[in-house]
DNA sequence: CCCGTGACGACAT
DNA sequence: TATGTCGCCACGG
């Protein structure tokens, strides 16, 4: 885990509460590389080897579509989600404004 | 070292 | 509103 920039995302991605999602977006963001959100979701694929796990199925992009369900296999992220109460229809976030989690603004307190 | 690829996003048309 | 294109930069081949 030197990978810092890699370390930034999961550390942010790790503070997401249950039953909320953020952006691929917004956590770039927050880490200051706005323009690169690729990046934030290519850590993501490298997320399986951190530890402790990162909740990967939280983040989504910024039209809070599940586009990474694919990487998960299946419905799977989609189980996770609604697990934690988050309603998902058609791959994609209900009331994802509302339950959109901003680290920029949330852990600006 | 160069090239293609990608869990995104903003802007242009 | 929908579709197309570019930028972003780390990683694998």
């Amino acid at each position: 885990m030197d990978d810092n920039f890699f370390d930034r995302v999961y550390e942010v991605a790790r503070l997401i509460p249950p039953g909320r999602v953020t952006s691929y977006g917004a956590i770039a963001s927050y880490l200051g590389t706005k323009g690169s959100s690729r990046m934030v979701g290519y850590a993501m694929q490298a997320c399986g080897k951190a530890l402790p796990p990162v909740p990967a199925h939280r983040v989504v992009n910024r039209q809070g579509l599940l586009t990474a369900k694919f990487h998960f296999g299946g419905n799977l992220m989609e189980q996770l989600l609604e697990s934690e109460g988050v309603k998902v229809t058609d791959d994609q976030v209900q009331d994802f404004k509302t339950l959109f989690w901003d680290p920029a603004i949330e852990l600006e307190l």
